[in-house]
RNA sequence: GGCCUGGUGGCUCAGCUGGUUAGAGCGCCGCCCUGUCACGGCGGAGGUCGUGGGUUCGAACCCCAUCCGGGUCGCCA
């Protein structure tokens, strides 16, 4: 494509020694200006790179500013030898300047400096973006950020999953995070919602025959930020298929995932290949502490509830107890602050053992073992000579949960995490029920539009919360990126699953009436799942925060500090919309 | 909403147990410098120490309240 060369004839990644001798205009910014008095240079920026520009006219410099936006003409040299500068691409070239024009001025001294702008502190960095995103590094996420979507569009296409654009404005759904909510002009006293999902509206595109769908999914939930979690809005990788199985789910995800991760991952990383270990629900609680298991950490969690009933430790008697087996004795100054975690997240103790070279145990917890149990407790925990068990005893739920704790803080404290990999894993079958603490009925776990296993069958004659759903995650390095579900398509089955959540037909009907209705039609088997691009993103980045990865993020508090959102509107808007403003 | 943590020139920070003129680096402005690339040298401007109140002879520092960040719990089908 043949573009004008009012400003530039090349950008700066399109010049090179083979220009040397010629004339040419080049853009950018000034980055940097090195003023020596007879003789000076200015680093030239663009988004392609960088460009040294020498002034032997004193004059050319006069009144020119760092961050000024500027075009300028000259010859491109060969840089002598010795002032070779092999940090950047263009380091044997520079381009002598006859003309320089500026094209936008800086009028005012910058928040803060470009170079350093990752370490000015955000809100300051989010209000002034354009200006943080003139710093190559922050640029080079979005680039990155840029080129990870275009190979999952490209990846999901090629293996036959058709985009589609689901619409913004939707019905307020009655399940899971708080809306965002937008008046209607029209309908007074009505409201649109923004998706936290296109949940329903994949489902409804399995009705009409779009065997697998995908799209990269605008995402808005009204729910306070974390480190890993954007206020307001974020994407998803959104699919779903037609006569599909959980393990059809499951292959396209480890497809998908894999590649993109065997690209975009650092240097030096590994990445889990497909087929991902699979771990139910309960087998994560218990081995892992945690329904996100990080794969990267060696250690598991055992359960010796049984053994230490028939011990004589009191506190463990009648509790979960649940134990952790470390390789090597430790340090006294190891154990307290270890003792300091356990006590800091809400634990009585944390009692442990160290297997000695006769294989006797030393620890306040051995007096409690009668001699003739001591052999079972290391068969029953592969205690070798000089390892170190940690106890953890609580009623159930909490044992899992400290036990998970725990088991995080030994793996990195002991530095037995590989930090060059991503682990991947499914976590599944989760229940379909939980009792709810205040009503102490069953209500849904995860949600509702997933697929019970057994069926009506299982609906009609098990205890709910013994029914599992075909309900599950993908979880790497113990974060979760995505949760997916064998969808309930079947009317019956739904009316059953809502009734056992204490819903009748007519709350499923007003509630989720696009798909009562839908699923009276014909509705196909189908199941899917939604990885969250910014944090495969952030991950593959190693950002500890997901802002670093978003163009134009929100600020912790869901305010856009650049633009001023959430802002007040005008008295003829609200009167348009009907609304009106409580003092 | 709870808890933790922070707020000191444009930026990043130091500032002891309360002590009289609040410092540094970078940036900014001016001057010098013909090969630098985080150039260098000399000089300079710039601070109601988030805000309000209190304690004190005296407050950046202690107390109370409040505002604004960041983290976290709740929340996130």
């Amino acid at each position: 494509m043949e573009l004008s060369t009012q400003y530039r004839e090349v950008n700066l990644s399109q010049i090179s020694e083979s220009d040397i001798d010629r004339e040419l205009k080049v853009a950018g910014w000034v980055e940097n200006i090195r003023d020596h008095g007879g003789v000076s240079f200015i680093d030239l920026r663009d988004m392609y790179g960088v460009l040294q520009v020498v002034m032997r006219n004193t004059d050319l410099l006069k009144g020119l500013q760092k961050e000024d936006c500027v075009s300028i003409s000259g010859k491109v040299e060969k840089r002598d030898e010795e002032t070779y500068n092999p940090k950047i691409p263009t380091g044997t070239i520079e381009l002598e300047a006859h003309s320089v024009e500026v094209l936008g001025k800086v009028y005012r001294q910058l928040p803060f400096e470009i170079a350093t702008s990752k370490e000015t502190r955000e809100d300051l960095r989010l209000k002034y973006r354009y200006l943080d995103l003139r710093n190559r590094k922050v640029l080079d996420n979005m680039k990155f950020r840029s080129e990870v979507i275009a190979f999952l569009r490209a990846k999901m296409t090629e293996m036959g999953f058709m985009e589609i654009q689901t619409p913004i404005l939707c019905a307020s759904s009655p399940e899971g995070a708080r809306d965002y909510i937008v008046p209607s002009r029209h309908y007074k006293g009505k409201f649109y919602a923004l998706p936290q999902a296109p949940q329903q509206y994949k489902q409804l595109l399995m009705v009409s025959g779009i065997d697998k769908y995908f799209q990269i999914a605008p995402c808005f939930r009204d729910e306070d930020a974390r480190a890993d979690r954007s206020p307001g809005e974020f994407y998803q990788l959104d699919f779903e298929m037609s006569f599909a199985t959980q393990e059809d789910v499951f292959k396209v995800g480890e497809e998908v995932l894999t590649a993109t991760f065997e690209k975009f991952a650092p240097e030096g990383y590994s990445v889990t290949k497909a087929p991902y270990p699979v771990i139910s629900y309960k087998q994560a609680m218990l081995e892992f502490g945690s329904d996100k298991p990080d794969l990267r950490n060696p250690l598991r969690i055992i359960d010796l509830s049984e053994f230490f009933n028939k011990c004589t430790f009191k506190p463990f008697i009648g509790r979960t107890v649940r134990a952790i087996r470390i390789e090597g004795h430790q340090s006294k100054g190891f154990h307290e602050k270890m003792l300091k975690f356990a006590s800091d997240i809400g634990m009585g103790g944390l009692g442990y053992l160290e297997v000695q070279e006769d294989l006797s145990y030393k620890g306040p917890i051995d007096k409690f073992i009668p001699d003739e149990l001591k052999a079972e407790l290391r068969d029953l925990a592969g205690l070798k000579v000089n390892d170190t068990i940690f106890f953890i005893a609580d009623k159930e739920a909490k044992a899992a949960s400290f036990a998970g704790q725990i088991r995080n803080e030994l793996g990195a404290r002991l530095g037995i995490i590989n930090e060059k990999a991503y682990e991947f894993c499914y976590v599944n079958d989760f229940p379909m029920y939980e009792l709810d603490e205040e009503t102490k009925k069953p209500g849904f776990t995860h949600n509702p539009f997933s697929m019970p296993q057994g069926g009506l069958e299982a609906l009609n004659t098990k205890d709910p919360l013994d029914i599992l759903a075909y309900q599950y995650d993908i979880v790497v390095n113990g974060v979760e990126l995505s949760s997916g579900a064998v969808r309930n398509h079947n009317l019956d089955i739904m009316v059953k699953a809502f009734e056992i959540a204490g819903y009748d037909e007519e709350v499923l009907k007003a509630k989720f009436g696009a798909l009562y209705n839908a699923f009276q039609f014909g509705a196909p088997p189908h199941a899917g799942m939604a990885p969250g691009v910014d944090r495969m993103i952030m991950l593959l980045r190693n950002e500890e925060s997901i802002r670093e990865i978003i163009p134009f993020p929100m600020s912790g508090t869901a305010q856009d500090l650049m633009c001023g959102a959430p802002n007040e509107v005008t008295e003829q808007q609200l009167r348009e919309t009907h609304i009106k403003v409580r003092a």
